[in-house]
DNA sequence: TGTACATCAGTGAACGCGCGTTCACTGATGTAC
DNA sequence: TGTACATCAGTGAACGCGCGTTCACTGATGTAC
């Protein structure tokens, strides 16, 4: 029974048209992929590919989704590399491996939080399950911080603003996923906070002004967990 | 002597030039703009447009360029709008212009703040003094602030790290901009601390979370000069 | 183990479309006297 | 004010290139008996 034996086949060359997309999207940009192209690379005609994937679109929405799950284990593992050390510490070291897997794979960042390929939609449903767990090892660490005191932020960080309260307590009861509106509100803000940073960075708007980009972001982490009222160990 | 209205023609060709070109690109993309698109927009032939720029990439500059010069006056306007209030209430109305901007305007946002177009290479000559100037009117209201007292930064950020200070003060001294290293600092901070909420909204990422987008940047802003000791007037 | 059959990966050609840039040109507009 | 000339905006055709997707096909591989 060699069945197994094609599937896996078929899977290598699948991942082979992957990573001849990501080369293409190296050097023409996320919106300038194309079979053809990658048709060319691997010694196919564009009409072969077809095997592979339904079309263009479709290639697009798997690399959208390996990149959501890359940059979720990159989250995950810097978490459990620094398993041994306090919570405060794993945290700091999930977010400086946010902006590390950026700064690795630019390309794959932009392709998940870039401009959007026009005429492309990804299809939610897809999408979204990797994005929630790769964000869930930062709000986790949060959680974690916040129940067990490590962390007691003071204002305005103390409190969820009504405003925003009320579709943070529907999304945790949607999703069924046991965290607290806090966790999930700082979990936001500081995302928001590192997010742009990185994309600045990504972009070489931020280096001419700072200079040392390493520094630079890792000051800002400490500010924010400060802020989160996680003080360092003494 | 017409020769002036002829200049003034060639001018409005030039703006409707960029005009199309601004509506193809909300339609595909900042990557996907054409010469020939812009052609058929204006009812004429590829090869007219020659006339009034040498080629894609030199249109693409005067794009860019114009976007930073209109999000610069957008703050500084702002700025200007609020000058009878205090001046962290116009630091706050500038900060809010620059949300405001980027999603009134998305696709120019793109353009300057988002993916690269593969092959085009801004020249930095031309695009850089723009954008300082925007840069300029958020800096200009922290030195303010700082100057009059209004603002005392607590703790991190009443001094500069030490790794960035350096370049920071080369970079003031090089442009010969008279403004203090620690407001340049705060400046660069909250740049990258609104600019990721900003580009997380743009794309969509955020709002499924957050809900209230327009308290929640607000919020964001509040936290951001309260963490900068731009106490709140009472 | 050996043979007949089915599957399906990859071919090759074609469809109709897009693009930037060049070149020689025409004809309206503005200039100079 | 009227005429001869120059400028140059816009035309039209062509260059050589790109693209996604379809279709009928061939021939190697794996399956079933």
């Amino acid at each position: 029974m060699k069945a197994a034996r094609v599937e896996h086949r078929r899977e290598n060359v699948r991942e082979a048209i992957k990573q001849a997309a990501r080369r293409l999207m190296e050097q023409h940009g996320t919106a300038g992929l194309s079979l053809r192209a990658i048709a060319r690379e691997l010694d196919m005609l564009p009409s072969g590919l077809y095997h592979y994937y339904p079309g263009l679109d479709e290639l697009i929405t798997a690399l959208i989704v390996d990149n959501f799950n890359a940059l979720a284990d990159a989250l995950a593992n810097a978490r459990d590399a620094a398993a041994g050390q306090p919570v405060r510490e794993q945290l700091t070291a999930v977010l400086l491996a946010y902006r590390r897997w950026a700064m690795e794979h630019p390309v794959d960042f932009q392709l998940i939080y870039g401009n959007p390929i026009p005429g492309y939609a990804a299809p939610r449903d897809v999408t979204v399950p990797p994005v929630i767990r790769g964000f869930a090892v930062i709000v986790g660490l949060i959680e974690t911080l916040l129940q067990t005191g490590e962390a007691v932020p003071p204002p305005p960080y103390d409190a969820v603003p009504p405003a925003v309260a009320a579709n943070l307590q529907a999304l945790i009861a949607r999703d069924g996923y046991p965290v607290s509106p806090l966790a999930l509100y700082l979990g936001v803000v500081g995302w928001g906070q590192l997010h742009g940073i990185v994309m600045l960075e990504l972009f070489h708007h931020l280096q001419p002004v700072v200079g040392d980009m390493d520094t630079h972001y890792q000051t800002q982490v400490e500010n924010l967990l400060a802020a989160m009222g996680a003080a360092r160990q003494s």
